[in-house]
DNA sequence: TGACAAAACTAAGAACATTAGTTATTTTGC
DNA sequence: GCAAAATAACTAATGTTCTTAGTTTTGTCA
């Protein structure tokens, strides 16, 4: 019994993999086991077992999706913001297929991934407070644009968009959309 | 042995109310089975294993789903149809939260569900018509349109709001912020 | 070097989906 | 009304999975 040298963080790196290579009916600790060589029971010394796997692959991808989102909407404001940081969301969504709709399964009861996922919020708000938007009308826009490009990227990972049109062009005209409202509210 | 008198419709409404009741992770054969005072194998008589049942689920949520906001659209134009049929929308939505997801997993190689599909959008597509938009911008504007409503109705649906403001608010801005994308684009 | 913690293992259990083969009950055809 | 065919339930069995418990090996540290 040669020592594998796991550790959580090659796990749940491994997991990311496969979910977003497979899907999500793809991903069980025998997959990830047998990927590392491994038998399943010895993951439990990494991992609270497949719940704790997922919810350490999910406050992994919302971390990194914080990060480019923060990233995204440095130096800018106004449309200009909009369009910078939505498409960074799309563009990790759209990389993470697998990983990308487990970061937005909220746990009201989990602090670790509620802090996480605020700091997702935090450049939408800060972006959005460029436009004037401020109090209550800040919490409610933030709604709905985020509900926009979550929407936005969840159908577009399940091919909910059927064949035609291009959806990066579509995506184009969702940002339009929402600038333009934006702007009508200001 | 005696007979239980089931058949394919008694068996989807009872999944279909298991999965509304109890979430994602609810269903299974062994539960809907006991449910109905039946052995799981006997399922298999109506339906198509597990994933035949989800199937059947689906379908029957995207019919009920295009019945409704073809009814919310009729008779109606403009900003006013818009609202009536998001709102029908998401009503339907959060009334099915366990069905609601299950009807917008495109199955591009499944012609009945994709029909149906199509029956969702053509209500929107009648709609966003009423605004004078058409040919290839009407196609992109229903997916900006749709993607706003599917991720609301979602984060609703996972607590992905956190507490504090009125969801319903929260919707009534997304319409407003729908309508005034659209009046400008007009 | 010897003790202890960590990480792997084997074994076993429970829950599930699924298939095969069997029996009872309808329904149909005459 | 009755025999035959179709249908719907059942039991039994297999394979997969997660998970827990107990064991053994490996690495580290005094």
């Amino acid at each position: 019994m040669p020592r594998a040298g796991l550790d959580r963080a090659k796990v749940t790196a491994t997991a990311a993999a496969i979910l977003d290579e497979g899907g999500p009916d793809s991903l069980s600790l025998a997959r990830v086991a047998a990927e590392l060589g491994v038998k399943s029971p010895s993951l439990y010394n990494h991992v609270e077992g497949l719940d704790g796997l997922m919810r350490s692959v999910a406050l992994e991808g919302i971390e990194e999706l914080a990060q480019v989102c923060r990233t995204a909407s440095m130096g800018r404001s106004g449309p200009d913001a909009v369009r910078s940081v939505l498409r960074a969301y799309r563009e990790y969504a759209t990389s993470h297929p697998g990983v990308y709709p487990l970061t937005q399964v909220a746990r009201p009861d989990d602090a670790e991934i509620s802090a996480a996922g605020a700091k997702v919020v935090e450049p939408v708000l800060a972006v959005l407070a460029s436009f004037g938007i401020e109090g209550d009308d800040l919490i409610h826009t933030a709604r709905a644009v985020r509900s926009a490009v979550h929407g936005f990227c969840l159908l577009e990972a399940t091919e909910g968009f059927g064949l035609g049109q291009d959806p990066d062009e579509s995506f184009e005209r969702l940002i339009d959309l929402v600038c333009a409202g934006l702007s009508k509210e200001a």
